[in-house]
DNA sequence: TATGAATGAGGATTCATTCAT
DNA sequence: TATGAATGAATCCTCATTCAT
């Protein structure tokens, strides 16, 4: 007569639940972080994450179901690492979220420098899935200045902004982070105060000088230690 | 073994010399400008083009020859494009700069809005073969306003400003061009003084305002009834 | 841009498991035996063994790693394939051994008369994927006769010797067998006889007198009678 | 007005009749001695020679008929080098055979390990184009030693000899030639005495007493210095 | 003769996806 | 859940051969 025991192996180190769909989430970034689409295989994503291939399609169905789940999980992330306080005023929330935009960055800079600072591409859907968490951003920015977001110029501003924002973060991180946060902060002001005057001149019915002086009155040396 | 069987049908005309080659380089410019690198077939290319798709390796040796071929024409048709008058002021120069550059991205919008204002991605030669181009531009317009261009900050500052005029002047070609070439400029150059301002903030040691008071000596109606 | 369509044609009753991978090296084999490597093509055996060729590449990484593992699947058959009663004199064993290996050869015309006795061109890793095998059995000769196989005579005089018992079995075999086995291993004793004293010609320190007075004891009705 | 004048590049260097011919024939020689057939490919032929890979074609009309051309060049080239005293005994014309043919192998030691020694492989034709000047000499030596080369079991062993000395060959000339072409010559009449013995014990009717004794009269000091 | 642009059949290889276990 | 054997569409690339010049 034999009595079935619990195998002791099935015992070892089981994964909590959820957490190989975490892990292959995780792997899957990195992998499309560093090289194109096509060129990343399911082979690879599942060798690296330690799993059979044919699990993976039992989490997202295909390839590409991963690949928007991954990019879904980095603009949550993004959105998720800002930090602004609601109580200060507008000019010093802008600071707080470009500081703790950056400092996310920073942090996830493989990401950063390729998924999140490249875009996606020429695919709609993947456009959808992040950019719909990154314009978020803006828009949250133009409500706090004043402006209106729905505004061709003002989306158009600010979206200049965003991409000259970007490419000086990809330069920052580049070049091994020379400056501090706030002095990148500071320029990163300037960038949006200059995208700001070039919105009201391609639509003249546009004011932005109240905007402009908000985001001048929190770069002060007062203010920029109230935001600390 | 393979035994190849000449086709009957008798070569059509011949083309003029090195036609063929051209046609495959214009063919893949199209092709690549509208989806990712590897969407495009080269039986696609070859059939568009109308040759037979060996003909494709004879001249490039690879999809990736052909690709990068594409990219550096791309390139180069981008600085030929540009039209100034070294006579003008430096203001003016970069004015003139702007607004044929602008002209030259209308005209070829379909590949502006793809490879040229998305940039090269992850691929260290297309980014080679491209971004060398596209620099000399920025180079230029620091030379022109007597900043040194190797200056981390000003390379910087003038990168930010490429892209976010890249991402304006996508958003007014996907807009239909709603303001003219003019107004677009004048926007353009309010973003490039935000963008020499936040160099300045970047360093310390850096001056921008003779160049901002030489772009804005440029930005006044009668100087610009000059520059059209 | 590929979709791969499932086959609905739901799989056949799975036969048992790495039967697939020997029914390969089976076709494989058969089809190198029959034409040059150049001229069997990847489809030809994925055909003939009825599998899809995407399979191929999953078990043997690429055609040539197929051919090499058909190479040292012949060859170990070969070896295995060797009968000899160790407690037979020396002489006696040679001749079994050549005999079995006659046999075999028999039994397996076809490889035997391309790849096997063909011997492996100019390639070195499939020369040595395939001649390890086979000259264990001359070393096992030279060992057998007293000789050191290190020595090169002894080496160039058996080698030489395999070659011309290699063209010999050919020549029997498509003559269609006009002698018995043991008729044909009478000669080719001969045949190892003179090569052995052309080694001693090579190398006048070496004696093949004894060995040779070995091989001419089992040579006589009654020894033959005993290995039989 | 003009005058026509020759034009002086006209006048360089033109080779003589057929030299290209020749050339490629060269060429090729050494590219199929160096590779398989499939990796031959015209262009690597083509570009060596020197000449526009179309021109192969003026030539051989296929890359198959450039290979048989090849083939058959060596073999011929192979029978001229033999130099035999017509006046000598047989045996002695057999040494002297034997002699020069190693020398001539030694002369071409690339195409000699290669396309000589291999054989022709699995091809019909190229079997036909080449060992149909091999096998002139082995009918020689039949003749020479008074046996009937159509007689199967002498042509068994006279082509088994020939493996073995080709065998023999090989490794002489790979390690570098240790012993004298004498030497050498003195062990490969031991191999033909082993393969004459081996047809008398394959074919019962036949003798090869008197050829043995012909060759051993040869295999002395004396004569062997008239063979010089 | 000589060139090399142009052709296109054919082949090896990749890889997303399915499914029996 | 998890595995990995099995599938096969799709793709890049090679290279013998032709032919206008």
């Amino acid at each position: 007569m034999t009595v079935t025991r619990p195998n002791p192996k099935s015992r070892r180190a089981r994964p909590a639940k959820g957490a190989l769909r975490a892990k292959l989430i995780t792997v899957a970034l990195e992998a499309f972080a560093t090289r194109p689409y096509d060129e990343v295989t399911v082979g690879d994503i599942a060798a690296t994450a330690g799993v059979a291939h044919g699990l993976l399609f039992h989490y997202f169905d295909s390839k590409r179901g991963l690949y928007l789940a991954a990019l879904e999980h980095a603009g949550e992330q993004l959105v998720v690492a800002h930090r602004t306080d609601p109580e200060a005023p507008a000019g010093a929330q802008v600071r707080q979220l470009l500081g703790s935009h950056l400092a996310h960055l920073a942090e996830h800079e493989h990401v950063a420098l390729n998924l999140i600072l490249r875009g996606a591409g020429n695919d709609a859907a993947a456009y959808q899935a992040f950019e719909r968490n990154r314009w978020k951003m803006t828009d949250w920015v133009a409500g706090q200045l004043g402006l209106d977001p729905e505004r061709p110029a003002v989306r158009s501003g600010i979206r200049s902004f965003a991409r000259a924002a970007d490419e000086a973060t990809a330069q920052w991180l580049a070049a091994g982070r020379p400056i501090g946060t706030d002095a990148a902060v500071d320029g990163m002001i300037e960038l949006l105060v200059g995208a700001l005057r070039a919105a009201a001149r391609w639509d003249g019915e546009l004011s932005v000088d109240a905007a402009v002086e908000e985001l001048r009155r929190a770069d002060q040396p007062l203010a920029r230690e109230l935001t600390a």
